[in-house]
RNA sequence: GCUGGAGUGGCGGAACGGUAUACGCGUCGGUCUCAAAAACCGAUGUCUUAACGGGCGUGUGGGUUCGAGUCCCACCUCCAGCACCA
C-alpha cells in the first residue's frame, strides 16, 4: 500500500501527539554531556506563519534533529517577538486590543509550527509581551542607566510621521522607515539612548571571532560600526577666539586645504557670519537645508550647494588664510561636522570648488600627470603620489605622509591623532503603546530616578487609548502616569515612552536557558552550560539591526558577570528567501503559498523535504509544485520498501545486528554494502560541511535508487535479507532529520521504537557510521585521457601502477586512435583515478 | 563609487585541480490499462554522422598545468548591502 493522504493525517497527528505528551524534546542541562544549541530567530507573530517562516524553522529542525542522532545534547526552543507596532495598527482597524490580537496570533503560528512537525522544548516558550519576560527588559535597563550606558539626551533625531515615532538610523534604510517605507524627517527631541558606541572597539574588533558568519554580514557590520584612522586638525578662526576642529583620514594632503566647510548644522556656522554682510545669506542657507529631508539632501544629482561663511580661518601648517564655507555635502553626525577641503584630491571638494571658484593647490603628484596645474585637472587625483607643496614633507611617499603629518602636528598642538566612527548611539524610545514601558520616573526635586527594582515590572495599562495619531498613549493613562517619587515620595511623573522593540529580542536567547526564573534574569550557571548559540539561522535582513544590538548587549551582559561569552552566536546561517514566478512571496504580489494547503496535500514531511532538496539553504529557493510531486514521490518509494520489503524479509542477523555465521557476500551484496557505506559518508559530510542538505538528500536518493535495483525479494534469507534490512534501516535513519513523521513511523513499522525505553523516539537513534573499508573495491574504473581529452575507460585492479596500465591502455581503440603514429611524451599515472597521455 | 556574492543542460542544482552536468524536475519512448491517472523501465548538453566516431561545450579574453567549472591576471553581466562618512 503506497503512502496516501489519509496515512498523512494519521502518521503526522500521531507523532506530532506522541512528541507533545512525552515531552520528547524537553532540553535539560547534563553535565558531561555535549551540548548544541540551536535557534532560529523568533517571530513576530503576525498571524499564521507563511512559507519563509517554514523554510527558516525546517533549516534549523533538520540541525536540531541532526545533532540528536549525533549524540548531542539539543536545545531547540522557540517563541514570539510579541511587541510592536503591527498589534496597535490591527487593534485599530479591528477594534480589539493590541494584546487580544497579539496572543490569538501566537495561537495561530503555534498550530502552525506544531503541524510542521518541529522538535520544539515547549516548555521554554515565550512571548516578550509577558509580564514575565519584560520584567526583564526594564531591570536591563536600569542595570545600564546605572552604569551610564543608558541615557537621554535631546537632538536631531529620525522621525517616521506614518507610524508617528522616533526611529534609530539602523531603522532607517535609504532615507525611509524600515516597516512602513515613509520618508523619515529630522526632529528634535529628547530620547532615550543605548551607548553602544562604548562597545564600538570590541564590536568591530571581535567579528574575527566570527569566521562561520557569512562573509557578507560581517562586511556588512564593519561597514556599518565605520572606523576610521586620521586626524583632528585645528583651524584658527582669523581675527576671533573661535577654533574649528576638523577630522579628515587624509593629513598627508593637509598643505593642499584650500578652504573649510561646516555642515549647515554645525553651532558656528551661524556664529561666523555675525558681522561678516554673510549673515542673511547664511540663514537662508542654514534654513534651506534643514527643511530639506535628509534623504532628499543625500540623493538626487548631488549637487553641491553652499555658500561663504564670511569667516576666515587659518590653515595650521603653512599659516594660509582659507574662507569658511558651509556646504550641505557635510554631515554634522559625523567626525566633527566640519571638513578641511582639499579640492585637489577628494572629488567632492572638487566638485564643490568648481561650482564656488574655490582655490586649488596640487600637494600629491599624480604619477600619471606629473606637474599637472589644477587648472587643467577634470577630476581629483585620489590615488597615491609623493608630497609636492608640503615643505619639509615634499617627496615623501603619500602614506608615510599620512602618519608623519599627524604626528608632527600633534607634538606641535596643530592637531592629533584621531579616530572616529560612524556607530552612533542608539536610540530606543518610541512614543508607541504595545512595548515594554521605560522604567524611570521624573521627580520636580531628585530628577530622573528609576523605578526601584523591587516594583518591577512597570506593567503597561490594559486600557490606554490607541488611535495611531502620535503621542504616546500612555501620557493619556493617569493612573500611569501620577506616581511618587520612590526617593522622596513627593508627586511624580513616569515615563511614558516605550522601549524599541529591537531592545526585546537582544537577549532572549539568553532568557530561554532559564525562560521561568523569577528571581534573576537567568541562572548564570545554566546560561554558562548552553551559550553561546551554536548554530543561529534566520534572515539577512537582520545583519546589522538584530545581531549588531544582541552582540551589543552580550558584551553588555557579560561585563555585569551574568556570562563568560563574548559573542552570543558561534555560527551564522542567513537563509535565503522564497520565490514564486521569480518574485519574493508576498500578500501584496498575492503570490503566497499557504503551508497549510500544502501540508493538506502532501503532508508536512514532503513540504520539509522539498525545501530542503531544491536549493542549498543558503540560496533563494523558486516554489515549485512539481518539485514538491517529486519528492512526494520518493517518500513513497521509501515507505513501499519498508513495507513490502523490509517487513516481509526474514531477520538473519544476531541481536547485535551482524551478518549470522556462514553468510557471505556476493558481488551484488558487496555493492549495496558499497552504495550504503558511501550515502553514510557523503550524507555526513554534507550535514558536517555546512548543512548542504540538498546534497544530503540526493545522496540518500542514490542509495534509494540502488535499493530498488537490488535483487532481493520477501522470502530470500541469508545474505540478501541482511543486506537489504540494513540499507532500509540506513535509508530511514538518514531521513529522520528531514522527515521525522515518516521516519518516526517506518522505524515502528520496522519494529525498533518501543516507547518508554531509553530511546522514545527516531530522533535520539544513532547516526550511522560508516565502514572506510567497505567503499574499498578490488577493482575500479578509470578513464585515459589522451592530451587532456578522454579516451577511453578500464576497468583495472586497485592501485594498479603503470608497468600495468601502460600495455592495457596503449592496447584500446579508443586510446590507439589518438596515439597511433606519434610519440608518447608522457605517461601519468593517477592512481585509480585515469592515466593521462601526452604525445 | 565602495563592500560582499554569483554566472554550469529546457529548469532547480552537483562536481578533494582528475571521466562536467550527480540528484530531482520537465520532455520523449516503453510496460501495465478498454482508456486515463498512478506506478514502473529506458533515453535525454549541443552540432555532426546511416553507424563507429568526431567537433564544441561551465559569462568573456589571456595564463599556469599532463589535465582548469575549480588556481592566477584582466574584463563583462547580474544580485544584495552601504553610499557626499571627509
Amino acid at each position: 500500500m503506497p503512502y496516501t493522504t489519509n496515512d498523512i493525517r494519521r502518521v503526522e497527528e500521531k507523532w506530532q501527539k506522541y512528541w507533545a505528551v512525552n515531552k520528547t524534546f524537553q532540553a535539560r542541562e547534563l553535565p558531561g554531556k555535549e551540548k548544541y544549541y540551536v535557534l532560529e530567530m523568533f517571530p513576530y507573530p503576525s498571524g499564521k506563519i507563511h512559507m519563509g517562516h517554514v523554510r527558516n524553522y525546517t533549516i534549523c529542525d533538520v540541525i536540531a534533529r541532526y545533532k540528536s542522532q549525533r549524540g548531542f545534547n539539543v536545545l531547540h526552543p522557540m517563541g514570539y517577538d510579541a511587541f510592536g507596532q503591527p498589534a496597535e495598527n490591527a487593534a485599530i482597524k479591528r477594534n480589539t486590543s493590541p494584546a487580544e490580537w497579539t496572543y490569538k496570533c501566537i495561537a495561530d503560528m503555534r498550530a502552525g509550527l506544531r503541524q510542521m512537525g518541529f522538535s520544539y522544548d515547549w516548555d521554554r516558550e515565550l512571548a516578550t509581551c509577558d509580564e514575565s519576560y519584560y520584567k526583564w527588559n526594564q531591570w536591563l535597563f536600569i542595570q545600564m542607566y546605572e552604569k551610564g550606558l543608558a541615557y537621554k539626551k535631546g537632538s536631531a533625531v529620525n522621525w517616521c510621521p506614518s507610524c508617528a515615532t522616533t526611529l534609530a538610523n539602523e531603522e532607517v534604510i535609504n532615507g525611509a522607515c524600515w516597516r512602513c517605507k515613509s520618508e523619515v524627517v529630522q526632529k528634535d527631541l529628547e530620547q532615550w539612548y543605548l551607548k553602544i558606541t562604548q562597545y564600538s572597539e570590541s564590536l568591530l574588533a571581535d567579528l574575527q571571532k566570527l569566521p562561520n558568519w557569512p562573509a557578507r554580514v560581517i562586511a556588512m557590520q564593519e561597514n556599518w560600526i565605520g572606523k576610521s584612522y586620521g586626524a583632528d586638525i585645528f583651524f584658527k578662526v582669523k581675527g576671533r577666539e573661535d577654533t574649528i576642529t576638523v577630522f579628515t583620514t587624509r593629513p598627508d594632503t593637509i598643505f593642499g586645504a584650500t578652504y573649510v566647510t561646516l555642515a549647515p548644522e554645525h553651532p558656528l556656522a551661524l556664529k561666523l557670519s555675525r558681522g561678516t554682510g554673510q549673515e542673511a545669506a547664511v540663514k537662508v542657507f542654514i534654513e534651506k537645508a534643514a527643511n530639506t529631508s535628509k534623504s532628499l539632501r543625500m540623493s538626487g544629482d548631488q549637487r553641491k550647494d553652499g555658500v561663504f561663511t564670511g569667516a576666515w580661518a587659518i590653515n595650521p601648517v603653512n599659516g594660509r588664510e582659507v574662507p569658511v564655507w558651509i556646504g550641505d555635502y557635510v554631515l554634522m553626525g559625523y567626525g566633527t561636522g566640519a571638513i578641511m577641503a582639499v579640492p585637489t584630491h577628494d572629488q567632492r571638494d572638487f566638485e564643490f570648488a568648481r561650482e564656488h571658484g574655490l582655490p586649488m593647490v596640487v600637494v600629491i603628484e599624480d604619477a600619471a600627470r606629473p606637474g599637472v596645474a589644477p587648472e587643467q585637472m577634470t577630476k581629483a587625483h585620489e590615488d597615491g603620489g609623493v608630497l609636492v607643496n608640503s615643505q619639509q614633507f615634499n617627496g615623501q611617499p603619500n602614506e608615510e605622509a599620512k602618519k608623519n603629518i599627524a604626528l608632527w602636528m600633534e607634538n606641535n598642538g596643530l592637531g592629533r591623532v584621531a579616530v572616529h566612527w560612524r556607530l552612533r548611539d542608539w536610540l530606543i524610545s518610541r512614543q508607541r503603546y504595545w512595548g515594554a514601558p521605560i522604567p524611570m520616573i521624573y521627580c520636580g526635586s531628585c530628577g530622573i530616578v528609576p523605578v526601584p527594582v523591587a516594583q518591577l515590572p512597570v506593567k503597561l495599562p490594559p486600557d490606554a487609548p490607541i488611535t495611531g495619531e502620535g503621542g504616546s498613549p500612555l501620557a493619556k493613562v493617569q493612573a500611569f502616569v501620577e506616581v511618587k517619587c520612590p526617593k522622596c515620595g513627593q508627586a511624580a511623573r513616569r515615563e511614558t515612552d516605550t522601549m524599541a522593540t529591537f531592545f526585546d529580542s537582544s537577549w532572549y536567547f539568553l532568557r530561554y536557558c532559564d525562560p521561568h526564573n523569577d528571581q534573576v534574569i537567568f541562572d548564570p550557571a545554566k546560561a554558562a552550560y548552553w551559550m553561546p548559540v551554536d548554530q543561529y539561522v534566520g534572515g539577512i535582513e537582520h545583519a546589522i539591526l538584530h545581531l549588531l544590538y544582541s552582540r551589543f548587549f552580550t558584551k553588555f551582559i557579560r561585563d555585569l558577570g551574568l556570562t563568560a561569552v563574548d559573542e552570543p552566536f558561534d555560527r551564522l546561517l542567513t537563509q535565503g528567501m522564497v520565490l514564486k514566478d521569480g518574485e519574493v512571496m508576498s500578500k501584496s504580489r498575492g503570490n503566497v503559498v499557504d503551508p497549510d494547503e500544502v501540508i493538506a496535500k502532501f503532508g508536512a514531511d514532503t513540504l520539509r523535504l522539498f525545501i530542503l532538496f531544491a536549493a542549498p539553504p543558503e540560496d533563494q529557493l523558486e516554489w515549485n509544485p512539481a518539485g514538491l510531486e517529486g519528492n512526494w514521490r520518493f517518500i513513497n518509494r521509501v515507505w513501499n520498501a519498508v513495507e513490502t520489503r523490509y517487513v516481509r524479509m526474514p531477520s538473519q542477523t544476531n541481536a547485535a545486528g551482524q551478518a549470522l555465521p556462514g553468510a557471505v557476500m556476493d558481488a551484488e551484496d558487496k555493492k549495496l554494502e558499497l552504495e550504503r557505506n558511501a550515502a553514510i559518508k557523503k550524507v555526513t559530510e554534507s550535514m558536517e560541511g555546512g548543512f548542504k542538505f540538498n546534497t544530503a538528500i540526493s545522496a540518500v536518493m542514490v542509495l534509494m535508487n540502488a535499493i530498488d535495483k537490488y535483487h532481493a525479494v520477501p522470502g530470500d534469507a541469508g545474505m540478501r535479507a541482511v543486506c537489504l534490512n540494513r540499507a532500509i534501516e540506513t535509508v530511514v535513519l538518514l531521513l529522520a532529520p528531514f522527515i521525522p513523521h515518516v521516519a518516526e513511523e517506518l522505524w515502528e513499522m520496522m519494529g525498533k521504537v518501543q516507547p518508554g525505553t531509553a530511546n522514545p523516539s527516531i530522533a535520539f537513534e544513532p547516526w550511522p557510521v560508516f565502514d572506510e573499508k567497505a567503499l574499498v573495491t578490488d577493482t575500479v574504473k578509470i578513464a585515459a585521457q589522451v592530451n587532456g581529452k578522454v579516451r577511453g575507460e578500464f576497468e583495472v585492479p586497485r592501485d594498479a601502477d603503470e608497468a600495468l596500465l601502460r600495455p592495457l591502455v596503449l592496447a584500446d581503440e579508443g586510446v590507439l586512435r589518438h596515439v597511433a603514429g606519434k610519440e608518447i611524451k608522457k605517461f601519468i599515472v593517477i592512481k585509480n583515478k585515469l592515466v593521462s597521455i601526452v604525445v
